[in-house]
DNA sequence: TACAATTTGATAACAAAATAACAAAATGGA
DNA sequence: TCCATTTTGTTATTTTGTTATCAAATTGTA
């Protein structure tokens, strides 16, 4: 386990793509998976595994590989899988909603304690067991649960002012799906869900794959 | 415009926020705009920012900068949101639904013509103006359409085999939501959009800030 | 016990991206 | 007209990330 955390993220991505291969593993075929595994199933390099899996894990023996069951709780660990944060959601709208409905969350670490949104029709309605409370008192609410995770889902022309708002509240890392560059103080995270840079990769992708293969 | 393009993700996330800050800007302010402001307005590096917008237009003019309308449509351009490919949609679930009313979709380049799912009560059933349709049809109708992104907001466990149908109705693109490692032959290409991945990075950036800042 | 096979982890070579430094072009004003 | 200023675009340099190579460790087996 390293001291110093490079913060690429392909790195993540990566080690989250291991965490899913070795999940999906039938049990008990084996106790102990390689890199060099690893790596041919998911078409990687293999130096690269095994340097991904030394920045995340305590590394593994020598002819032996790691110990499944632990490299997965490792992996989880590093990638906080495996202990839950707080966060509050603003904007219970399509976006909103399929978030408050994502069961899946939890178990990537973020559990969503509160959601807002300024609709009255909205307001005092539950999606799950989270209640929809109105944005006036989104800030009293952070403060007082004292969250430092905050949920942007909100239509663009809103964001930054709510952004604001949640950062009033205490908020400290903002994951963002409203498609437009939210300024924060340099004490505040920002993360955007960026769909339209993953669409315009994946038409790039797309248009590079078939000027070299052609049409299939 | 250069003839060997870069395929980083984070020239993409760049060049998508200079566009997102330049069409938020006053109109009329002024018509041009440089690479010097834009670095000041996002806080990064200016270097960074002409080198960025030498990839994807045609370059400025010394002491004058870039036409402002123009270096819109050439971000655009080269992002591709300004010619629409069509796509079809399987998963009419919360995240399928959320695409589907998703209206910004067709502003970054996707079209979604056809959506499909398994479940009996929801086919028939539109949204917007998307009819559901059986997936059992799937394939055939990409062929028909000539279709090649397809998006999977499908469980998990569906995810693969869903791949594998759309990849033989000739898709070659995969928006992939579901989180899990598609294995697709080289002629496919697959994006994963990674909830998972995000949310570690950004606790990761949490962590980080707050032992830099502490709690403020 | 000695040897072959496999895997790890360290070091080194390589490639790509980010940053820095600088020369050339365009503009405005003395 | 000439000079100072701003901005671009090109060329280095540095940093980061990826891939290759190799020695050491562990295991199974003859």
């Amino acid at each position: 386990m390293s001291s110093k955390i490079p913060m690429s993220i392909m790195l993540y991505k990566r080690l989250n793509s291991y965490l899913h291969y070795m999940k999906q593993l039938p049990l008990g075929d084996s106790d102990n998976i390689s890199s060099t595994v690893i790596a041919a199933a998911l078409g990687v390099n293999n130096v690269q595994v095994r340097k991904d899996l030394a920045i995340a894990s305590d590394g593994g023996k020598p002819r032996v590989g790691h110990m499944t069951k632990d490299l997965i709780a490792d992996l989880e660990h590093f990638l906080g899988y495996d202990n839950c944060s707080n966060a509050v959601l603003v904007g219970a709208g399509n976006m909103g909603n399929t978030l408050l409905s994502y069961d899946n969350l939890e178990q990537y670490g973020i559990k969503i304690v509160a959601a807002f949104d300024c609709e009255p029709d909205l307001i005092g309605t539950a999606v799950g067991n989270v209640k929809i409370l109105d944005v006036e008192r989104m800030a009293d609410i952070c403060r007082r649960l004292d969250v430092n995770i905050g949920i942007v889902a909100v239509p663009p022309l809103h964001a930054q002012e709510v952004c604001e708002e949640l950062i009033s509240g205490g908020i400290r890392a903002v994951w963002n799906f409203a498609p437009v560059n939210l300024s924060v103080p340099e004490t505040v995270t920002v993360k955007n869900e960026d769909m339209a840079t993953s669409l315009a990769i994946l038409r790039k992708q797309l248009a590079e794959n078939i000027e070299h293969f052609g049409f299939v």
